[in-house]
DNA sequence: CCTGAATCGGGTACGTTGTACCCAGTAATA
DNA sequence: TATTACTGGGTACAACGTACCCGATTCAGG
């Protein structure tokens, strides 16, 4: 039941962490650090693939062996950690493909498909409530390479903002709607056969009270038979159809 | 830091109380309830438009002037209350404008307008989780009216929800990204402006590294110049341009 | 080598959350 | 009037983030 949010601590010492340099520090007095802030987020992202965006700073501390409090002499606080976890699952894990030959629709689509996977793969995402976007080098790296898509082209900057911000977003939105069920966590409310299962009855009720006059009258049983990835690419798919004359009369002779 | 969750309690106790009936109850011994279900959703409304998302159980029973646990009479714990709250909040209120003359567009644009009006009025309904979609009497109109849309067309039913359920998705991940900012609640982190300000050194910083190769070529200030209402306008015009032509095709008669 | 100072790790504790539980008061039925 | 079911309120508990303190550790300066 715990509600993180990013963007929403001190953003001062979430960007101080997230651009940090890795300058070794000049010899102090005192013990030498045990950990590093990349291992607690590393043990963070383990903890929240594993318990949900409701993971507690005690299973962090507990992931890396270490008190309670100590991971406090490394981030600020839950907030703080949260945007740093965020910027570094955004990063792109290994190597650069060849995005030679890829035109801006191919672009956009990875784009779209890179974010669905991070989706996919840390559901606790979607359960995080961004309040700012915090930019860090990894999330600003996603953000340079949604640009390249439009090499060769004069959209106008403000609109090349609005693409990819339309990408990400309605990657999100459809995300949210569909792989935040399978988060595992409490699941006492099993699977989601039987969720409608329990439903059923009630919309059967409410459809027959006439009340209604569009509901009832699907008759083909696969018309509720979509996966995630399919609402997301019909989403993907009308919405560059839609870019696609804009983006032609961009193109620079 | 509360994190609600929709359709994470008890989905048989919240369908129960969405869709209850007003049936007067036999006379039974004890005293006459003080306070309906209903007051409380409404109580629980105003508290959240006031303080967020993270409102308390304890701040809507002293907004209804009873004891903390009184609330728990009438409904069986914070989740339940929040798909009841839910559900209120996508009642249409007013009367039913002259929806005669309205073609698929302007039904399927009034559907994204309306829920994201919505999302401006409650913030806090995009920081809680929904988990399942819980349909009680009022999202079910909803979702109704969304379906008139396609009179007249013979879109298939998969296809029917795929497009209802993208510009739902649509509305609802831009209005993450820019609505929940003006959350007021704990607040100390200043307003759009300074946040930039305290951003920009570390962008610049790090565009000026080389280490991207797009970001920063932005030269137009009016770039980043972008309302909420306008994303969500400029992704919903994209999208309806790319349906088009398949509505014309499926267009009966 | 020894001393002082700065830092680290861990334990304790507080405030806030949702809510389980108990008890006293109330009102309809017999 | 006695019984009984139900109501409202207060107390209390577990889990959360985290402020605070203290002993242990390791550097710099003598």
């Amino acid at each position: 039941m715990a509600t993180p949010q990013t963007g929403a601590g001190d953003p001062q010492r979430s960007l101080e962490l997230l651009w940090r340099e890795f300058e070794p520090q000049p010899s102090r007095p005192g013990p030498k650090p045990r950990l590093t802030v990349d291992r607690i987020v590393e043990a963070a992202i383990a903890v929240a693939d594993r318990e949900g965006s409701c993971f507690g700073m005690r299973g962090v501390s507990a992931e890396l062996g270490v008190g309670a409090m100590t991971i406090y002499r490394y981030v600020p606080g839950k907030k703080e950690l949260i945007d740093l976890m965020v910027d570094r699952i955004s990063r792109f894990e290994g190597e650069e493909p060849d995005l030679a030959g890829l035109g801006w629709r191919e672009r956009l689509e990875l784009l779209a498909e890179g974010s669905w996977q991070a989706y996919d793969d840390h559901p606790w995402l979607l359960e995080i409530n961004q309040r700012r976007p915090v930019f860090g080098p990894d999330s600003m790296a996603g953000y340079d390479f949604a640009l390249s898509a439009f090499e060769g082209h004069d959209l106008p900057d403000r609109e090349m903002n609005l693409v990819i911000t339309a990408v990400m977003n309605l990657v999100t939105g459809t995300a949210r709607q569909y792989l935040m069920r399978d988060s595992a966590e409490e699941a006492p409310e099993a699977n989601e056969h039987e969720w409608w299962e329990v439903q059923a009855p009630y919309l059967d009720r409410a459809i027959e009270s006439g009340r209604y006059r569009y509901v009832g009258r699907f008759k083909d049983e696969q018309a509720w038979n979509i996966t995630a990835h399919q609402a997301m690419r019909y989403v993907l798919d009308r919405f560059l159809d839609g870019l696609a004359p804009r983006m032609e009369a961009a193109r620079r002779g």
